[in-house]
DNA sequence: AAATCTACTTGCCATAGGACAAGAAATAAA
DNA sequence: TTTATTTCTTGTCCTATGGCAAGTAGATTT
């Protein structure tokens, strides 16, 4: 299982914890359009992507889904805040692409977590990751013009380019695809 | 204390186990000014905000401090990138006004994190409230006018707009000062 | 009290990006 | 292969916000 292998490291985590790690999860294949979560749904798992690619939203109050993420191979697809609280999330996530994923639950995760020092630590490193990257897409957000985040993007992140139409790409930089439209025609002068 | 008791809720949290947690941290006062931390340090404490407001920033390309965050009463102040993986900062942390807080050591809260289950538990949900919250900001920076990330600002943390001069509240609300003012202008109208 | 400083306001003009609408072009469906 | 549907591009015009510079008002220092 190599994609849990790069997703789950930690120096105090042993072969044979990581071996039950591993085996807590089932294997799960998506078709395009289907979705992990859904508004209102309180989430019960989160999925390790081993291929292809999810997007995560949410509606704003006009009724434009806004892009919050793109998880792509071995990242996680997991809604924190409705998972670890139990609560009614905001948000949709849904297969770009077909996919293949090992989900685990949370009562499984949480026997785990509870259990095995190292994996404890590894979900605290996660979470700390993931709120840096959060905040260093804000800054993004608040310093750069909309072509350079989407330069960054580009070099970044150059699967998403790929595997994600403008549309999607575009509320995820805060812009519309006119403009994102724009911004690839303007690169491609460029050279 | 009551700021440590309204920051450290969790229904697996006994009472003699808050006060261990309590007793770990030390009382520390702040002059308008003072650093809790700065790049390039690697942070080693977490710091509960009693009174006073701090605000943490990061200088972007064009050396203009963009302020990423402000941190009140009942909060915690804390870089969770540079703290849980011994990494040097980006950050700045600075006392926006004189402070109290209780400060808490990496060492004594790694051993109490993994002796006390509730209190893994509630650094868990602290930090997955911290990505919500980050989450939403991130949308209303797409969705939002800035006159509307102001008005929320103003609904959901008057405090802010008491404690922090408007150059700091620009930034992080991704306008210029010039902006700011004429939007406070506008809004003065409205009524 | 004069002299600095910092915080904020205001005016003028520039510009990035949005709104809307009309094509192309590609993909899917019939 | 013809029709629909979705995706992307392009044109025109508009608006929110930025850049710069000057001015005012408090606050702090000398």
């Amino acid at each position: 299982m190599p994609a849990l292998q790069t997703i789950y490291q930690h120096p105090l985590l042993t072969l044979s914890e990581l071996e039950t790690i591993f085996e807590a999860h089932q294997p799960v294949n998506l078709n395009k359009g289907d979705y992990l979560l859904k508004k209102g749904q309180v989430a019960n798992s989160y999925s390790c992507i081993v291929q292809g690619m999810v997007r995560s939203y949410v509606y704003d109050f006009n009724g434009n889904d806004i892009t919050t993420g793109f998880i792509g191979k071995d990242e996680i697809a997991i809604d924190v805040i409705s998972l670890f609280h139990q609560i009614p999330t905001v948000e949709y996530i849904q297969a770009l692409t077909d996919c293949k994923c090992y989900v685990i639950g949370l009562d499984q995760f949480q026997v785990l977590y509870h259990a095995i020092k190292g994996f404890n630590e590894w979900g605290r490193l996660w979470m700390s990751e993931s709120l840096f990257q959060l905040k260093q897409r804000t800054v993004s957000m608040i310093t750069d013009s909309a072509i350079d985040r989407y330069k960054k993007l580009q070099e970044q992140h150059p699967q998403i380019l790929q595997q994600a139409p403008l549309k999607f790409i575009a509320t995820y930089l805060g812009i519309t695809d006119t403009s994102l439209s724009r911004i690839r025609k303007e690169i491609v002068k460029e050279r």
